[in-house]
DNA sequence: CGAGTAAAGTCTACAGTGTAGACGGGCGTT
DNA sequence: AACGCCCGTCTACACTGTAGACTTTACTCG
């Protein structure tokens, strides 16, 4: 009597699996931050023993990357597209859009690959690298040419993610009050500009200040990318 | 007899003090990672006892605050300068070495700030973004307009440091074997691209690539300051 | 000089962490 | 029926940050 768990009424005496452990790691982290991971916590949300954990994941390092990975996942590439600035503007919006939806995850994307050689990387980090740097020899760039234009890119669309999220008040309610009270801390006479700009602080468009960037960049880039066509006919 | 320590000959029984307790510490960060700093070691590493350490920081996360804070305390601006556009240049190429001399603390100078609003943040942190706005106001930029800039250009500046610090690895010796080893342990038919990069992300010289970026970035700005300054007289 | 006070440092203790290693029980295959 | 394998569990260990009470040190004031 009482079958194990058929298919699972109450609790979930399915069978865990990889992508099970990391899609609730990943709901944990989104919740209450990275910090609130811990392995007992996960195990205890997933009705397991905390060790179970460890088939799926060498360790909580690596547990971590899978999260990484599971975000980076949602990032669609489409290396093919004859149109390489287009498709570059909509992977650093999309990839925009990932980092707000995830702000959790946010300092592992940027972190991890700090502590990690290239080569030792999970797959999923390096496959928007490769696809962006297909996407570009597509487009005529010499390989070489398309990772130092990845690298700006890639630079630039990092940076600006990581200053939107500074600015980023959880809060939407009490966003200009807590802003300025805690502006309001500051010293005034050390800090006389910063003070005077807590309004145009609180409303900053991320999205056309990035997209402003871009357009910038891309013709930037549109530029060097002609001159070396026309430098290859000479 | 034997006076505890009159100025201290072999140990160290002379008072503590924040600035000791912080040095010691980005010494432990930088020799052996963040993770290493442990209150603890770093503790043992003193002479006292850990507990002690909590008169100087209330708690870890604030040692560290304070460690990154010891950091940004070594980058001098000068926000009276009058040529804003090499002065920023300057700025950044400090910034960028102060982060190859330090590169385990840059994790705390990316990530802190996205988990503490920027009124409650060390005002170490923050003198940097003041004397930005500070210089740029002096330039001729609106504030509003100095801000706009101040976040394009951090936005730079943040992005290739990560960049930068990804691709750096340590041990010099072993440089172009170990990345090559690390490159081959990826698949093939997954990654032609980047595999086939191998030597081109061995020789990559960031002051250069940084400088490039600047001379692009600013006089983008420049072109949007005279823009402006046109705009006002008409 | 001696007493009193505030700061600096220490001790003990606790709740929580990641994870190694041995173990058991259920499954599918032969 | 017996095998072997994978999954999950249990126990245990070394180590973490830090609260709270305590002792020692240094310094000031009468």
């Amino acid at each position: 009597m009482t079958t194990p768990n058929p298919s699972g009424a109450g609790k979930s005496k399915t069978k865990l699996s990889r992508d099970i452990v990391l899609a609730k790691a990943l709901e944990m982290v989104d919740a209450e931050g990275l910090d609130a991971l811990t392995m007992r916590r996960l195990g205890q949300e997933l009705g397991r023993d905390p060790m179970s954990l460890y088939r799926y994941a060498e360790n909580r390092a690596a547990l971590l990357d899978g999260v990484t990975e599971l975000v980076l996942d949602q990032l669609t590439i489409q290396p093919e597209d004859p149109d390489w600035k287009a498709q570059l503007r909509k992977i650093a919006h999309n990839l925009r859009m990932l980092a707000l939806r995830h702000p959790n995850v946010v300092p592992l994307l940027v972190t991890r690959p700090l502590s990690t050689p290239l080569g030792l990387r999970p797959l999923g980090t390096l496959r928007p690298l490769e696809q962006i740097l297909s996407l570009l020899v597509s487009a005529g760039f010499e390989p070489s040419d398309a990772l130092h234009v990845y690298r700006v890119y890639y630079g630039f669309l990092y940076g600006h993610i990581l200053n939107e999220l500074q600015e980023f008040v959880v809060d939407p309610e009490e966003n200009e009050v807590l802003l300025r009270l805690g502006l309001h801390r500051l010293p005034a006479k050390e800090f006389p500009k910063l003070r005077a700009l807590a309004p145009a602080l609180s409303d900053y468009d991320g999205a056309s200040e990035l997209d402003q960037g871009l357009t910038i960049l891309l013709s930037g880039l549109e530029a060097q990318l002609s001159r070396q066509a026309a430098a290859a006919l000479g």
